[in-house]
RNA sequence: GCCCCGGUGGUGGAAUUGGUAGACACGCAGGACUUAAAAUCCUGUGUCUUCGCGGACGUACGGGUUCAAGUCCCGUCUGGGGUACCA
């Protein structure tokens, strides 16, 4: 019988599905493993086959994880809530609902045939009233709670109302309420407090909440119509579609992960993760230690705070710079400078990101008119505007110290300001002075008062505490993560649960979610500006009366918490029970993709965090080990059309013409050959065309490009599972290198792996018939297959999975020439290989005589015994280079092998009648002699 | 600019702790079977040199440590990703 994949593969699809084999026990005796994939974005293209890289492989993980006895939670959803589906029904009409339904069953369809083990009871859809309903209390949670900076944890904002009606608030004083995230409040008396009015109250409190509103610089898109987060933005303009995007002060809800920020850093020394990732999340986070320093104005009594890594050069600074918006502006500016300044600030605040960015080189500022006195020397120093200080980073202000700060330095030369140098630079380090400034943070200081001959390290020390003596700034440490606004003027995402009555907002009661997607007539923004939903507004009311929230959550509100729905997917009186919380804890395997990196991935251990600082959860990180896997690249070919006639040169002879390169689609392209009748059907406009061929074929060009409908280079897994079967579609894609690694996607060697399959099962079917043998294996047979369960485990444990790949092919090349069909090897082959070829082995075991499904099996054992091998083949090398191999007994020592070796003949030849200085022997390894 | 990860045959890649570089697969060449093709099987395949035995070279480049380096150290070049006035 020959391998028929396609009838074995749909029925076992069927068999998995019917029986549910891969339902998760919530409970039991087995150890639990949860293997998590990041889920799909349900997109109109479907998938192609870079998605399910690493599906397959968290699905072999699973599928080995249960062989080797554990209770594996192995779950899969959508996230359904995005932008394209909106876009879409902007332009057709089509509720998103509609759209985002069928790509779901597409999705479904395809993830179905490539045979993974999910369990799909526990699907969950991000758009789902019944799922977002949670994502919706969650958020209430987080409305109405603060930040303890003495607990160092979020608690219920009643905590904080306390602390008001008692003690009442004082930012100078009370550090422990404020822990320097909050804005500036006036001080008040807990009898102020109980006598401001509830608007007054609510105001005060929007300071502390976790997920507040709030008027914010943010970044606005208005092309989608809606604000966006900094991690959606690339080059200055949107992830998403590519549109330019403006800063824009706006009232927006935000979350105050910043919060947070020390403990997502501190935490991430205990991840498993990726360095890489792990060094991308510290950056974003951006932690830097300095001091705040105070700086008197002249003929004021007002103080200019900046804040500075370098207190120690201190001495050094010869101007202050503020950001265009810093608050003091207006009033420091003298009206000699009045013009100029309004004209500058007015044109800084008008640069559109992408400008910004565009002339990035470009140095602006103006003078202010004003000046500060020095704290330790007195002397004047002027106050300049320039918008390379940023307003939302530290305090806006700067003290400016051309000599160790290329910024300031650059900005120095500009306006031919003074450079004053105090750090000496160690001797192997060139000297600043003629081009550039000196920023390393090493060296003695000088001119630098009581700060002389200190190295910086130390001056550091002392600078800040001189500064803290004087009472005019202390240390002080500074993130650059900022707050993530949470709001999106936009249709389809989760409602708000908020309400506003007498222009204050309150958070629904849980006993009022979902506060459901309202249906509305375009999903445009209304004439006035206002997002979609303000459409349904006339009829969406809370208690009839008062308005709902119109912006909707951001896309990754739902993806915050998802791994923990998957534990209690259907649960409706709670997110997730809490002993099945307790039971699944954290994610031990999570795979996806690298983008989200400093998006997704902080915002769910932000969310985790939050969970089990109230006691919802047992655990404070959502995934112990991580793996990113890399990109599939699309692999665009190419065919060479002569410029202004209709003619098509071949890529080898494309030099000799004027050619410009058309696309062309990559499923008549085999091996780079064009099919040229194929291509004449598919561009009916080139059915005429002249073909310049090489050797009688068209060989087409390449380039690796993303993988996109409009290159014509997708792949789909359906092509791959229709010609040669899921299950080398499985192995293949494991097959082309390391998980990790970013590859093209070429079918140039997928053959190989489906002729292993091929040959794996003529060990079965070898005369034709299915004939197994019963007979004792031999010595080499047990070698090979105990040598191959080694590895496969090994590489299985660290994700090595290309490798397992080519060590089944050594081990069913080695069976084929034993002639190997006996029951006693190939049963234990089968369960190795059945996580990565699931359908076939299967298939094979029920033809074996199994009546239950191949993953009940155990995963067999490998015994050290029948890989020791009595002799050992020992490199004998002089001088490092490898002249012959002797086969020796493995029981002889390391003398004894010396000793051989010396007597050897070939040995005579290469020592040439000379002694050896000196022999080295590595037992069981190798024999090197020193001429 | 800064940070991170890479660079190995014609190609994808292997070499887990410093111990026979190039496993496995593709491609290519030759052969078997076949009227023919497909499928399958066998042999060869890093480069240079040699009729052959063999020899020399070889993991981006230049140095170094070591009996021994793709692997460790220093420097340079180069590709990819992230980030960017963050004081």
């Amino acid at each position: 019988m020959e391998y028929n994949f396609k009838e074995i593969e749909s029925n076992w699809q069927a068999y998995w599905a019917k029986h549910k084999t891969f339902a998760a026990k919530d409970g039991g005796d087995k150890p639990k493993y949860y293997v998590l994939d990041m889920f799909p974005y349900p997109s109109g293209a479907g998938l192609h086959v870079g998605h399910p890289l690493g599906y397959i492989a968290s699905d072999i993980v699973s599928r080995y994880k249960r062989h080797k006895g554990f209770n594996v939670l192995h779950p899969m959803g959508y996230d359904s809530f995005g932008l394209p589906a909106e876009q879409y029904a902007i332009q057709t009409g089509q509720h998103p609902k509609i759209t985002t339904e069928q790509n779901i069953a597409r999705y479904r369809e395809q993830l179905d045939k490539i045979g993974f083990s999910f369990d799909w009871d526990r699907e969950v859809r991000t758009s789902n009233p019944e799922y977002y309903k949670w994502t919706q209390w969650i958020f209430i949670q987080i409305f109405n709670s603060w930040y303890n900076k003495s607990t160092n944890k979020a608690e219920p904002i009643e905590t904080l109302i306390n602390v008001f009606e008692t003690k009442g608030f004082n930012a100078k004083l009370d550090d422990t309420l404020t822990g320097d995230i909050e804005k500036d409040l006036e001080p008040f008396t807990g009898e102020d407090w109980k006598a401001f009015d509830e608007k007054k109250k609510s105001d005060i409190l929007m300071n502390f909440r976790l997920a507040y509103l709030g008027e914010s610089v943010v970044n606005w898109c208005p092309q989608l119509g809606t604000v966006l987060a900094n991690d959606e933005i690339k080059d200055g303009v949107s992830e998403r579609g590519g549109y330019p995007v403006e800063r824009k002060l706006m009232k927006q809800w935000s979350m105050r992960i910043t919060a947070y920020a020390q403990r997502l850093l501190d935490r991430l020394d205990t991840l498993d993760w990726t360095e890489s990732l792990k060094e991308a999340q510290r950056n974003w986070i951006g932690k830097s230690e300095g001091t705040s320093l105070k700086f008197k104005i002249q003929n004021s009594d007002k103080t200019i705070e900046v804040f500075t890594t370098r207190p120690d050069t201190v001495f050094g600074v010869s101007f202050v710079t503020l950001a265009p918006e810093h608050e003091l502006v207006e009033s420091l500016t003298t009206a000699d400078n009045k013009a100029a300044v309004e004209a500058y600030v007015t044109q800084a605040k008008n640069r559109s990101e992408r400008e910004r960015q565009a002339d990035i080189n470009k140095i602006t500022g103006v003078f202010t008119g004003s000046y500060v006195e020095h704290p330790f020397t007195g002397k004047q120093v002027p106050i300049w505007i320039g918008d390379y200080v940023l307003a939302g980073y530290g305090t806006g202000a700067v003290m400016a110290v051309p000599a160790h700060d290329s910024r300031d330095y650059s900005f120095a030369k500009h306006f031919g300001l003074p450079i004053l140098e105090v750090v000496a630079a160690t001797s192997n380090v060139t000297l600043s002075g003629v081009e550039g400034s000196y920023d390393a943070k090493e060296g003695k200081l000088i001119n630098s008062d009581f700060l002389n001959g200190l190295e910086v390290k130390e001056a550091i020390k002392k600078a800040i505490s001189a500064i803290e003596t004087k009472g005019i700034g202390k240390g002080k440490v500074n993130f650059r993560l900022r707050d993530a606004v949470f709001g999106r003027q936009r249709y389809w995402g989760e409602p708000i649960p908020v309400y506003y009555k007498n222009d204050i907002p309150y958070a629904l009661n849980e006993n009022e979610l979902p506060l459901v997607l309202p249906e509305v007539d375009k999903y445009l923004p209304t004439e006035d500006g206002e997002p979609p939903l303000a459409r349904a507004a006339s009829s969406w009311k809370h208690e009839g009366k008062y308005d709902y929230e119109h912006s909707t959550m951001p896309g990754w509100a739902g993806s915050s918490w998802y791994f923990l729905r998957y534990m209690d997917s259907t649960n409706a009186s709670v997110f997730a029970d809490k002993k099945l919380a307790d039971y699944w804890q954290q994610v031990d395997l999570y795979i996806g993709g690298s983008e989200h990196a400093t998006g997704h991935l902080l915002y769910v251990r932000f969310w985790t965090k939050f969970l089990k600082d109230l006691g919802y959860i047992a655990i404070d990180e959502p995934a112990k080990k991580l793996i990113n896997q890399g990109m599939i690249q699309g692999r665009s070919s190419f065919v060479y059309r002569v410029n202004g006639e209709n003619k098509l040169v071949s890529s080898g002879l494309k030099n000799n013409y004027e050619v410009s390169a058309l696309h062309v689609d990559v499923s008549i392209v085999n091996n780079d050959i064009l099919d040229v009748e194929a291509f004449k059907k598919w561009r009916d406009d080139f059915k005429n065309a002249d073909f310049i061929l090489e050797d009688g074929k068209y060989i087409c060009g390449a380039e690796v490009e993303k993988m996109s409908k409009s290159k014509y280079n997708v792949v789909t897994p359906d092509d791959i599972a229709e010609k040669f079967g899921s299950d080398t579609l499985r192995l293949y894609e494991m097959f082309l290198g390391p998980l990790e690694q970013s590859k093209p996607w070429n079918t140039n060697g997928i053959t190989g792996v489906h002729g292993f399959l091929k040959k794996l099962w003529k060990l079965f079917y070898g005369s034709g018939a299915f004939a197994i043998s019963n007979d004792e294996p031999t010595k080499g047979e047990l070698k090979t297959l105990h040598k191959t369960i080694k590895k496969i485990t090994e590489d299985i444990e660290r994700f090595s999975f290309n490798t397992s790949i080519s060590n089944f092919m050594i081990c069913v090349n080695e069976l084929t020439d034993a002639k190997c069909n006996k029951r006693a090897i190939l049963e234990p082959l089968l369960i190795c290989l059945s996580p990565y070829a699931p359908h076939i082995a299967e298939e094979l075991w029920k033809q074996l005589g199994h009546t239950e499904s191949i993953s009940t099996a155990a995963f067999p054992d490998f015994n050290e015994a029948f890989l020791v091998d009595d002799n050992v083949n020992y490199p004998v090398s002089f001088n490092g280079k490898v002249k012959f191999t002797l086969e020796l007994a493995a029981t002889l020592t390391a003398p004894e092998v010396e000793a051989i070796v010396r007597a050897n003949e070939q040995t005579a030849k290469y020592l040439d009648g000379k002694e050896p200085k000196k022999v080295i022997v590595v037992h069981k390894k190798i024999v090197n002699m020193v001429v």
